[in-house]
DNA sequence: GGGTTGCATTGATGTCTGTCGATGCAACCT
DNA sequence: AGGTTGCATCGACAGACATCAATGCAACCC
């Protein structure tokens, strides 16, 4: 539902620098909630991380103690969440990482420079 | 448990170019399940983005349609995972970013420069 | 066609999580 | 001291989630 592209409502809403409103923020929860699995991580991880840029799942589910329909839930999640996509080719199925939705992420969770941080190291006291 | 140091095996584990292993992945994924939910978003957001760098409970809690206790909750869940931290001064309570967090997730979500993307819009070809 | 392999889907089950009301505790104010 | 306000904690409960065995389906092979 929340693809490829900022139907979202913006390409990037600015967390750090301007409240979220509420769908906003239930939009990019989905794709948090996707990487909240330690599982689901280590799968992005090494899908990502494969040097021709795609894996299959047959190189992916063996590498868990978990059952193989467990591992194509997981699969299912982060692809639903637009963080990776498959096709099929042939007996294999092929996934690879979808790095608009990272850099998106990336994006998000930059500070913009130029901020200006309270120094939280001296007492940030008010009155003082 | 995961808090603003570097314990949870090195500082910036490289989720997008090698494998995580599961320590790593399951320190990951609790922040990133902090992250995965919508009100936790937002008030993250309602944080960070405040002007003084700091924001009063009493300024959060009436924003929502939530009880106070789901609140102090969520406030308590995003603390833990090293997203925000607090303080108390007199009678209120006021809450902050933790930047050095959203700093890490960012260069984990950050994909490394010069990295070549398989070119999708053509076949990518297996072997050839 | 029949058998086999690779992966997705279904249905069931135990656990986790978001939410609330009730309560506890600290700080302020008469 | 007694009352009030701000926030955290506790206990309970409904809904969500991770997991599995069983099954379904597509593609290959003989």
């Amino acid at each position: 539902m929340l693809g490829q592209d900022d139907a979202a409502g913006g390409c990037c809403p600015a967390l750090l620098t301007t409240p979220l409103d509420e769908s906003q923020a239930g939009e990019l929860a989905k794709v948090f909630k996707a990487l909240g699995d330690p599982v689901r991580l280590r799968l992005l991880s090494m899908i990502a991380s494969r040097a021709g840029g795609e894996v299959c799942v047959c190189d992916l589910t063996p590498a868990f103690d978990l059952s193989q329909p467990t591992i194509s839930h997981h699969l299912k999640l982060l692809r639903q969440a637009g963080l990776i996509d498959c096709e099929r080719r042939g007996t294999w199925v092929y996934y690879w990482l979808v790095p608009e939705m990272t850099d998106r992420l990336a994006a998000i969770l930059t500070r913009p420079a130029g901020e200006s941080l309270p120094d939280r190291t001296a007492a940030a006291g008010a009155a003082s």
